[in-house]
DNA sequence: CGGCTTGTACGAACACTGTCGTACTAGACG
DNA sequence: CGTCTAGTACGACAGTGTTCGTACAAGCCG
């Protein structure tokens, strides 16, 4: 089985977390994980770009601490790490959310 | 009289402003703000980079919503656009600055 | 086994960013 | 007026980030 690595939440960096959440695509992944599409595989996003591209904004979420992944057979599930970013960095991500979704009908 | 523009709250793009905020010499700026340097000129920040680079940074920061800044003859003095941005973003700037000084001793 | 799905590796192209130095402008001050 | 200070404009440069396509690896399923 394959594994990935995560960084510990001491090792996270407010510099890591923040540019990883100025991409607008790496917002959208994080948004729609906030939204309960917990355990989906990375591809099952639709999101507007290539296979590739999306593998790596996943690692650029997943290397500052923002996502946890892990394999199921060939697929990646993936979730937030809520509870790390919270007591790293209280408030900041649900205050990226809130901001984020300013259309929610 | 010079003027600068700076762009309505209701003009901000959480893009901008996350990605201004990435920086680490803009977020030094911005807690020097935060911490009670309001009124001062850009170069008396002591940053450690050039007059350009300086410039650079503050204009970043102005077109980002982040700042405020009017000139005082050929000084520039500078604060923190602390209402906008919390009626705009609720809680980030907060959060940021809360996590951006974990030595506070 | 052979094919399918899911994701990775790698290289290339391209744009953007941070940095600097130099030359310049606007205002203050003598 | 001359000089000083604070900042801007501009060009250049290196580093980095996003994107893609193609080729490849690891598991599932028939």
């Amino acid at each position: 089985m394959r594994t990935l690595e995560h960084p510990k939440p001491e090792d996270f960096s407010l510099d890591a977390v923040l540019s990883a959440l100025a991409d607008p695509i790496r917002r959208m992944i994080v948004c729609r994980l906030a939204e309960g599409y917990h355990e989906q595989a990375c591809l099952s996003f639709g999101l507007p770009v290539g296979k590739s591209t999306s593998t790596h904004h996943f690692r650029v979420l997943r290397e500052a601490g923002i996502i946890e992944q892990r394999y199921q057979g060939t697929a990646i599930l993936n979730s937030l790490r809520t509870a790390d970013l919270e007591a790293r960095f209280p408030g900041l991500l649900p205050a990226v959310l809130a901001s984020a979704q300013p259309a929610t009908p």
